[in-house]
RNA sequence: GGCCCGUUGGUCAAGCGGCUAAGACGCAGGCCUCUCACGCCUGAAACGGGAGUUCGAUUCUCCCACGGGUCACCA
């Protein structure tokens, strides 16, 4: 016991004026929160989010591999709910958390507002204020922590101090004021009124170094912690050091997953496990993702980055299984080999590993997402991905939602898009995008652009002596041999290779006239093959839409 | 500023003392009996800098530079 000026039984009668009603002790919840009885090797993850009502990639990118790992293991997965912050806390986050969360496909075992087993619980941290304070009166009693009654100006003025002389700031050694307290001086003090904090007697010296083995970093060198920090604010509520030491000991979890900027807080954890007996779990600490703005790499932020918030790839209709997997691409190095080698694999086949997990902040690019974003939907089957078209017009395109009502139509339209057997086409990147691209095969969205190749009176022409042999029931190749036919008519090339190679031999090719139609029929000069479209369409209106150029 | 983490093509990255330094996205070119998409082929493109250890450093050590994080009664 460093520097204590209290005797021990000062100690154990400061812990009982400070906290009389607490009766339950630290050997109570131990027992009332036993070992887990999981297999060999299972690992226990949680995330705990506190509830602001953000959600970003940041929380699903940790999400997808604390769930991985547990899940591999056949270990438990939870949601823990840090709301010891009252002016952070936003009304309906935690189910804003579930919910998005959900749409990727995170589900929890246990946690809050989760039907999952409760014994580890309550988990919304707030409802544990007593199982906090029973271990803050151990340490108490112990001589290991110390009510702390300076102000926040005080606190400014030290850390002022500490500035102009160049140290280390922070509550400490000789700094901290109140660690040398002698009994009388506080209960004076408590007798009065006085507010007060509760803070850890750290033992370290701040200069020691050690090495930490990461679960992703590796090695790491940390020094001692000496700061005293708070453990228990002045509303009675711990701070996330401790709180966070209490809960995972208790909830027995075994890996925590975190983002690096917690690196630094970890000699706290550390000493704060030892103070208190408990075996510090396993540790990974992952980077962030960035951004590259203005040719700098940088944190992606909350303010002036949309494209961090979960809702944001919601509201443009990217698949959720498009999402997971490019982030699972950043996430394990080997994951996209091994999906390249497993097209057909599901997330949950891939053998997850921490130790794969990047050292560097990963930059979050879009394209990429697309890519992958692209590949996943043709994997899907026009059915399925016609649900997902339904679900999310349903939440934000109404208007597009009464269009899928002609569902029968609207199958035949994504399998000529999406193409069939191995010649899959990859048009599709989101919802959004897919409104844009299918919006020819409706009236209602029909807006042509009319960007024609060739002179307008040859192009009328063209169109003119289509319709007059088009018939709507030929064949595709019966179709393009009259295509064919118009094209010689005009001298134009037939056979694209001898255009190729001969350009200027022909005033055009067949790839005109094809154009030409194609334009006149869909408003697009970029679309899946054009007979089947005019099939799908109906006569009435493919040479509706033709007459109309003419 | 102190402390901690990081630095391989534009991006994500493999590499773990000896390699023509993988692969993916993107980009450029080409091929695929009408465009596009798909697919295939080809190409351009990288070890931040400086010392040291070593027969030999992308890989190990140190220094520097740069990037990031953190120093709250926020998590």
């Amino acid at each position: 016991m460093s520097n204590n000026p209290l005797t021990q039984a000062q100690c154990e009668a400061l812990a009982e004026k400070l906290f009389p009603k607490i009766t339950k002790t630290p050997e109570y919840y131990a027992e009332l929160y036993p070992e887990r009885n999981l297999p060999e090797g299972a690992q226990v993850t949680r995330i705990a989010p506190s509830p602001t009502g953000f959600i970003h990639l940041g929380n699903l990118f940790s999400a997808l591999a604390d769930e991985r790992i547990a899940r591999q293991s056949k270990g438990v997965f939870y949601l823990r709910i840090e709301d010891t912050d009252l002016k952070r806390k936003v009304d309906g986050a935690v189910e804003a958390v579930i919910s998005t969360l959900g749409y990727f496909g995170i589900t929890f075992d246990e946690g809050a507002e989760t039907d999952g087993d409760q014994t580890y619980g309550p988990f919304y941290q707030r409802q544990r204020e007593l199982v906090y304070k029973a271990y803050v009166k151990r340490l108490l009693a112990q001589g290991l922590a110390y009510p702390c009654f300076c102000t926040a100006e005080d606190l400014d003025e030290i850390r002022e101090k500490q500035r102009e002389l160049k140290l280390t700031p922070g509550y400490y050694g000789e700094w901290a004021r109140c660690r040398g307290l002698s009994y009388d001086e506080i209960v004076k003090k408590l007798d009065a009124g006085t507010p007060y904090v509760i803070r850890m007697r750290s033992a370290g010296d701040g200069v020691q170094k050690y090495v930490f083995r990461d679960s992703i970093k590796g090695e790491i060198s940390v020094t001692a912690n000496n700061r005293d920090e708070v453990i228990l604010k002045s509303d009675g509520i711990p701070t996330y050091h401790f709180a966070h030491a209490i809960d995972d000991h208790l909830m027995h979890t075994t890996l925590v997953l975190r983002g690096e900027e917690w690196l630094s807080s970890l000699p706290i954890h550390l000493e704060l496990f030892r103070m208190l007996g408990f075996k510090a779990p396993k540790y990974g600490h992952h980077a962030q993702l960035m951004k590259i703005d203005n040719g700098t790499k940088r944190k992606l932020s909350k303010r002036k980055d949309p494209e961090l918030a979960l809702e944001y790839y919601r509201k443009l209709g990217y698949h959720p299984l498009a999402v997971k997997t490019y982030l699972m691409t950043l996430l394990n190095s080997n994951f996209e080999e091994w999906w390249l080698k497993n097209p057909d694999g599901k997330l949950e086949d891939f053998k997850f590993s921490i130790g794969k997990m990047g050292q560097s902040g990963a930059l979050f690019d879009i394209p990429k997402l697309d890519d992958v974003s692209k590949t996943v939907i043709s994997k899907l089957t026009s059915e399925e991905f016609y649900d997902f078209l339904l679900e999310w017009a349903n939440n934000y395109e109404p208007d597009f939602e009464k269009l899928l009502a002609d569902k029968e139509y609207v199958i035949k339209v994504l399998d000529l898009c999406m193409g069939a057997g191995k010649k899959r086409r990859k048009d599709f990147v989101c919802a959004s995008q897919a409104v844009e691209l299918l919006s020819y095969y409706f009236d209602e969205t029909f807006k042509p652009e009319r960007d024609f190749p060739l002179t307008p009176d040859i192009r009328a022409k063209i169109l003119t002596d289509f319709l007059k042999t088009y018939d709507y029931a030929d064949d595709g190749q019966t179709w393009f041999a009259k295509v064919k036919d118009i094209a010689a008519s005009y001298g134009f090339a037939t056979d694209m290779r001898a255009y190729k190679e001969n350009p200027d031999a022909f005033p055009g090719s067949v790839s005109d006239v094809a154009e030409v139609l194609r334009v006149a029929v869909t408003g697009h000069r970029n679309t899946p093959d054009l007979w089947s479209i005019m099939q799908l369409l109906g006569k009435e209106r493919s040479v509706a839409r033709i007459k109309e150029c003419i």
